[in-house]
DNA sequence: CTAAAAAGTTAGACTAGACTAACAAAATTA
DNA sequence: TAATTTTGTTAGTCTAGTCTAACTTTTTAG
């Protein structure tokens, strides 16, 4: 069984792992953690003894499979959690990630199966990030950025990458949420903003930061 | 703020302080939470030194003013989860204790007053037993044991004592909950045995171990 | 291709919270 | 009340996880 701290290293090189093809550094992990380097690296050997990571020195660091599942399903844990406060406990988008950072370590597979079923058992988070089933396995779903849209496109908003609290403040204030269908009005050339519309929202200007970090299906 | 591991030993002490007014030995603490007593006694020291146990070499334990209020605050979040638990998530009364037990460390005002929220602001948990208020103040209700009742009275089940993963299964088994009402139809003189009717059941018999527990309000 | 910068490692120290062994105080009992 | 048992404390060790300082390897820039 992991520590609550082995596993923040697990799910920080999972998260790494999957902008970085090549491996993590060991500098990047000490960031993404704001943990010195030298506890980096001798934790680093703690999970290579338990065969979670793939270490040696001064090579980019890779999370063995066994790694990789176990990393997926502390994410498991918090992506269902996160869910769980939007929808049923009806807490903010912008509060929920913090709580999730915590009850994400709870040790009780019945608490999370049953937070599973009371969902109905959802591949999507509600960030939109895919949530790993119960062998660690994730499903990841092919979505387009909005901003690779084009007008007169009608599109539903499947996902939110690289969610912030100021992100998050700002789709509630647009009344953005996951699931919303909005038509592409226009698209200016010069800075790519789009003017959209949806639900009572006729002409909502969207800028390009925006439209990046939106994901929709086309529809 | 207190570490998991102070907040135990404030839990505790606040649970042995409730049966024993004098105050609580190191032994008995240390029984309690399974930690040698050395490391009791440090630790007193520390929470001495924080002001929340009044700490003397060799004299009784004691909680202080604010060392109450906090060891409340943490049962007050045991308590509201192990409803929440039972009331919205479905579980099993058996299941949730060490559940609670974990989330109760949970560090979020806003969960813990959403949960107060959707329960209702409960007073009761689903053991019985009074949740304390966003102050730390409980109020304890004038229960009597079922086992002080006597033959024809008409009750309503209020709250458990001791509660036992063993105890609570039993009376699952036999369909008994909170709130439930029930007549006492006779009590033997020998044994004082209690035969009782409610519900679906016409003549169950309790024994005085089982009445012992079980607190009751007349109706 | 070497010198400087950046990244990584080693060594050693610190804190929280646990332990054991040994000693001291208090309580019990003969 | 003196001896013995029980309870509590002190001193020192250990592990997990953190740090800083100093050193080494790798990468980058001239």
């Amino acid at each position: 069984m992991n520590s609550q701290v082995e596993e923040n290293y697990l799910k920080a090189l999972f998260y790494l792992s999957m902008d970085n093809e090549t491996g993590v550094s060991v500098k990047m992990l000490s960031k993404h953690l704001d943990i010195k380097m030298p506890t980096v690296t001798s934790m680093m050997k703690k999970l290579a003894a338990k065969n979670l990571v793939n270490y040696e020195s001064y090579k980019p660091l890779k999370l063995t499979e066994q790694g990789k599942k176990e990393a997926a399903l502390v994410i498991r844990k918090h992506r269902l959690t996160e869910m769980y406060l939007v929808e049923k406990m009806h807490l903010g988008w912008e509060q929920v990630h913090d709580i999730a950072e915590q009850i994400e370590h709870i040790k009780s597979p019945e608490f999370f199966s049953k937070m599973d079923e009371l969902l109905g058992y959802p591949k999507i988070d509600p960030h939109g990030s895919p949530i790993p089933d119960k062998n660690g396995k994730m499903v990841w779903k092919a979505y387009t950025k909005l901003s690779e849209c084009h007008a007169n496109d009608r599109v539903k908003i499947a996902a939110v990458i690289n969610t912030s609290d100021e992100f998050l403040k700002f789709l509630n204030g647009k009344d953005i949420c996951l699931g919303l269908e909005m038509t592409i009005q226009s698209i200016e050339q010069f800075d790519n903003t789009m003017v959209v519309s949806y639900g009572n929202h006729i002409s909502e200007t969207l800028s390009n930061t925006a439209c990046e970090r939106l994901l929709v299906e086309k529809c």
